[in-house]
RNA sequence: GCGCCCGUAGCUCAACUGGAUAGAGUGUUGGCCUCCGAAGCCAAAGGUUGUGGGUUCGAAUCCCGCCGGGCGCACCA
């Protein structure tokens, strides 16, 4: 819960607060936009206010004159080594080394909770991902999604939400009914029957033989010859179960476990979804019409029909939209619709989804339901994260995907091949709407392109330093607690603070990628904090001194080796957030 | 036709929500292992941030217009 730049911009405040009292500063200044931050030059400073430049204007003064003004206060805290004014207006400060010894002993004390941070006030936000529904394993194009949904949540935890991870899943529309027929159609193959080729509009996977013969087990013949008014209803629920298990199982592969599964059935069977339909109703929301046709598209059949509409419009929306089908049944929509009233049922008032970016239109036609069940509340609020589409190569070629053909990559295969880790820094590793290039022989490279790799060399490299260590001084206690102790003064060399100013900078980014709802800047940050050690260990090879561990001075070595075990935690810190474990050893 | 996203080094991508000289990896060129893991490091080279305007102390970032690419736009899920 430490973030030197938080207590330092507070302290720039306070500065700024006395020269309003002075009559030096306007007493009613808009001091929204005074940021502390690294510069991003390093050779500038510790840290860098722009405090000078945006309040300028409005105190009537010139920036750098501001500047100084301020540079003179810092000068009389013993906490701030050097200030000055640079640039067009830049505040610039060096800290003095005590400040940065006491960052050190902040990451040993708090181990990998270091950069947690109470930004999100323990707010509850509810985060719905994967959300596959249940009529095949996971596969390749699932796995994006899950992952990038699975580090936010870990991140917004991190940054101090109280995170629900949810999962939602279909089971009452037409293709759970597919599934069912295709099942028993692998029931019977199961039971001895030749049932030729997979009918089209049937789903031809290989996966659901295991579904037909776990049927067999439990019901023997029972469903055979049978109509299907008799077996869908029981054969569906029995392969919607089977199918959520082999779900589960695969989201263990990679470390994915949710918390909150929630269904259609179940809000269909609860009144849910009367409910959420009642409440649009007696808001004034819903009226019987017509749409206009669809543009933009062609449209042969397309006739007039008077249907039950929802006034989308009201809330932004290009048109109403249908609720209930000319036959009287429900829309799709209306049991998204419902769901997203229960999760407001449940006190949940900021929603995520993650998304696929396929699925674009979905958001434009739930936002406006949320809005409306919303009412006044205006602090309930949906994000919706899209991911880009991966695509797969092996040995350099794109690997082709067709669902339709059934020759799908599974999580499994792609787990198996690369390991749970890797899966999940490269899946994390850009932009979550961008797409990504997943090329099976890269992941698993151990060089420096490929950054899971080169993460884990550095804390691998920490570890090695630390067995070493014990070695060395059989009799030192080299726990993280110990450690704190150390004599921290001995690091003094600009390229030791270079790296504890680095791994201060870490309570910074969990914020920031947490408010930007972009894990992948973890990863950049692992890799430019790898970056730094590793750069800072070939030092050591050019110049004696440099090195961790000196037999002859047990004392350095210990700071030092508080100072490697701070690069490890801080590592393992953004590891945590990825849901990646930290290897103390590479092997191979 | 409408809406959303994207366009940054030859290639793949960053850039801490408006900051100072736009950075990594890869590829090219040259250096560093009697020394804690060379699976690494250092240096050189590479750019009018698609384009034209605007906003301000300051723009890859925000606004508008073009150009180019992707996705979405049913009572289907």
């Amino acid at each position: 819960m430490s973030n030197i730049f938080q207590s330092y911009k507070t302290k720039v405040d306070g500065i700024l607060g006395g020269m309003a009292a002075n009559g030096d500063l306007p007493a009613d200044l808009d001091m929204s936009r005074v940021k502390v931050e690294p510069p991003k030059d390093v050779s500038h400073g510790d840290m860098a206010t722009n405090a000078a430049m945006v309040l300028a204007k409005a105190a009537g003064k010139n920036p750098r004159q501001l500047g100084e003004a301020i540079v003179a206060k810092m000068q009389a805290m013993p906490e701030i080594k050097e200030a000055s004014v640079a640039g067009p207006g830049f505040v610039n400060f060096r800290l003095a080394d005590s400040e940065w010894m006491e960052t050190m002993r902040t990451i040993l004390t708090e181990g990998v909770h270091y950069g947690d941070s109470a930004l999100g006030k323990g707010e509850k936000v509810n985060i719905e991902y994967v959300s596959a529904n249940p009529t095949g394993p996971m596969h390749a194009g699932h796995t994006r999604g899950a992952v990038i949904g699975d580090a936010l949540a870990n991140l917004l935890q991190k940054a101090g939400y109280d995170v629900t991870k949810e999962y939602y899943f279909n089971d009452a529309g037409t293709q759970v009914d597919v599934l069912a027929r295709t099942t028993h159609l692998r029931y019977r193959e199961a039971l001895g029957e030749d049932i030729g080729d997979i009918p089209e509009g049937l789903y031809p996977g290989e996966y659901l033989k295991e579904v037909g013969e776990a049927l067999v087990k439990r019901d023997g013949d029972k469903w055979r010859g049978k109509d299907e008014a008799e077996w869908l209803v029981p054969v569906r629920e029995f392969a919607v179960n089977f199918m959520m298990g082999v779900i589960k199982k695969d989201l263990e592969l990679i470390g994915i476990t949710h918390e909150v599964f929630s269904n259609e059935r179940e809000m269909v069977e609860d009144g849910t979804l009367e409910t959420a339909f009642r409440t649009l109703t007696d808001k004034g929301l819903i009226y019987q019409g017509t749409l206009p046709p669809p543009k933009g598209k062609e449209m042969e059949d397309w006739e007039p029909v008077e249907l039950t509409l929802f006034r989308s419009s009201n809330f932004g929306d290009s048109s109403d939209r249908p609720l209930k089908k000319r036959d009287g049944t429900w829309a799709y929509i209306m049991p998204d619709i419902a769901y997203h009233y229960n999760k407001i049922q449940r006190g949940y008032k900021w929603m995520i989804n993650v998304l696929g970016k396929d699925h674009h239109g979905y958001e434009e036609r739930i936002r406006p339901a949320i809005a409306a069940l919303a009412g006044e509340d205006k602090d309930i609020r949906l994000n919706v994260v899209y991911c880009g589409m991966v695509k797969l190569f092996k040995n350099g070629e794109p690997v082709k995907l067709s669902k339709r053909a059934g020759n799908i990559i599974t999580l499994r295969e792609i787990v198996e091949e690369v390991g749970p880790g890797a899966v999940r820094f490269f899946m994390l590793s850009r932009t979550p709407d961008s797409e990504l290039d997943f090329d099976f022989a890269k992941v698993v490279e151990q060089s420096k392109d490929n950054p899971v790799f080169y993460v884990q060399y550095a804390h691998a490299r920490c570890c090695s330093v630390l067995r070493n260590g014990a070695e060395m001084f059989p009799k030192a206690d080299l726990s993280p607690e110990a450690l704190a102790k150390a004599d921290l003064a001995r690091l003094s060399t600009p390229e030791e603070l270079q790296l504890i100013r680095f791994m201060a900078g870490w309570p910074r980014f969990v914020e920031a990628a947490a408010e930007a709802h972009e894990p992948h800047r973890v990863a950049t940050w692992l890799h430019d904090m790898a970056s730094e050690f590793h750069a800072f260990w070939n030092k050591g090879r050019d110049v004696g001194a440099l090195r961790f561990l000196h037999e002859d001075d047990e004392a350095l070595s210990l700071a030092r080796m508080a100072l490697v075990k701070s690069v490890a935690t801080a590592i393992a810190s953004g590891l945590a957030v990825m849901g990646v474990t930290p290897l103390e050893e590479l092997h191979g």
